[in-house]
DNA sequence: CGCTTGATTGATTTGAGTCAATCCCAGTGG
DNA sequence: CCACTGGGATTGACTCAAATCAATCAAGCG
């Protein structure tokens, strides 16, 4: 079911470069100087494109350093022994993963394509070795590091305080605001992720989410129409999550 | 009912240093040589005990640094805006709190002692540039990011994948393989916290809780007395978590 | 045009929550 | 030293949100 893929070498590739790409403001390179820029677009690898539902690695694979999603998507997750998986992230273009290999260098759960999608590899050996030099770019790797930890305890708190329709309501928000982020609508976009892996991320039965899409439809809050989705109230739909937020 | 607390300097304290710590091998420290390390201890400021229930931080509030329990406990979490608190982590001694406030250099959750509780803050300035360098600083720091994320990783597969027993069964021995670690019994502990903050990591109710661990003593499982557990059947508390552990 | 796979819908069950009433210490003060 | 008290812990009765089981339904594809 998983189909097989292979990195090809960066001279055999077009040339892109993280100056030259739309996602570099919300991407690693985030806030380095043109020249910091150009120092480590130098050992970015950039793998060709994958189909959907490739794996791109999995629990015992060497660490090679981070992911960043160009186009497409990608979900991260794991596995019980039954079967059952709980979906760690999903991460679309713009967005790094692969940092659950940093403990002991082997990748800790399986990262698996949505769709036709391309990323970028940022070596980790590379990247520590420029930042003896680069402040900013240290700066810039804990900044991403502490972003990850944070959307992993704002998923905690779904997943232990949220009732199924908060917890609906409160993705449809994440993947809209990130959406907009890209500069894409809010409020009318396609989901990249099928039925059965938004129920993995929110940690309910695929009928579940079937029945809320359907009465979310009812109360006039969203149109869906199979990976569709178009938001018609967002009052409403902030409404619902407006207690389960957290507080600061 | 959260009480105040202050930091003394560091010159009116008794010498304490991570060379002379018995925690200092399950700590940050761990894997820098003795020249390292001291290099490392002169810059770690070591606050004075605190009471049951203090709050160490709040969101908001900047962030300092990492911190590294030295005895007692503490537990960091969130809460909704109507008052449930989902506990992100419980965290002993040896163990490193605080990454939260990586991201925006404003802790995120909160952080209260669950005990009598000590405590190290390594300040985060120093740290970054003491990793200029000592790149075996970076790549523990590396490491325990790793590690706290795959923790939580862990922790969102309990609370998306797993039934009331299977997380319960699955805290008991989260909690006796770290008082093991520590070279204490891992089958006879104290527990640190209330069944209000085990229900409320646990992402169920106080009452299951309660009724979870009777049938567990039912079973002879386990001898549950207050806060003092006695593992009597490690065999069956793991064979419980058998299906729900990852796969790798 | 069947076939496969994912999505939806309905009927029924159940695990865990909620509500409410004790219970049991630990700490306080007489 | 012992009665009192308040907060956490336990227990029981009842409820309900969401899971499970079981049919369809719909869409994409060879």
């Amino acid at each position: 079911m998983q189909k097989n893929m292979n990195h090809i070498p960066l001279s055999k590739q077009l040339k892109i470069s993280c100056e030259s790409c739309s996602l570099s403001d919300l991407c690693l390179p985030r806030g380095l100087s043109l020249k910091e820029m150009e120092e480590l677009d130098d050992h970015i690898e950039r793998p060709r494109n994958f189909d959907q539902n490739c794996q791109i690695y999995q629990p015992g694979d060497k660490f090679i350093g981070f992911y960043a999603v160009r186009s497409g998507g990608v979900k991260t997750y794991l596995t019980k022994k039954t079967g059952e998986q709980q979906i760690l992230g999903f991460h679309l273009p713009g967005e790094v993963f692969g940092l659950d290999g940093l403990e002991n260098s082997k990748q800790r759960c399986y990262a698996t394509t949505l769709d036709n999608t391309s990323y970028c590899i940022l070596p980790y050996e590379k990247l520590d070795a420029l930042c003896e030099t680069m402040p900013e770019l240290r700066h810039q790797i804990c900044h991403l590091l502490g972003h990850e930890m944070n959307c992993d305890h704002s998923h905690l708190l779904l997943l232990g305080q949220q009732t199924a329709h908060e917890r609906l309501a409160t993705f449809l928000l994440s993947i809209s605001s990130r959406f907009k982020r890209r500069g894409f609508s809010a409020t009318s976009f396609m989901l990249p992720m099928s039925r059965h892996d938004i129920a993995g991320y929110l940690g309910i039965a695929v009928e579940t989410v079937s029945r809320l899409f359907k009465s979310f439809q009812e109360k006039d809050i969203v149109k869906i129409n199979r990976k569709q989705v178009d938001i018609l109230d967002m009052g409403k739909l902030n409404e619902m999550v407006a207690n389960c937020e957290e507080t600061d």
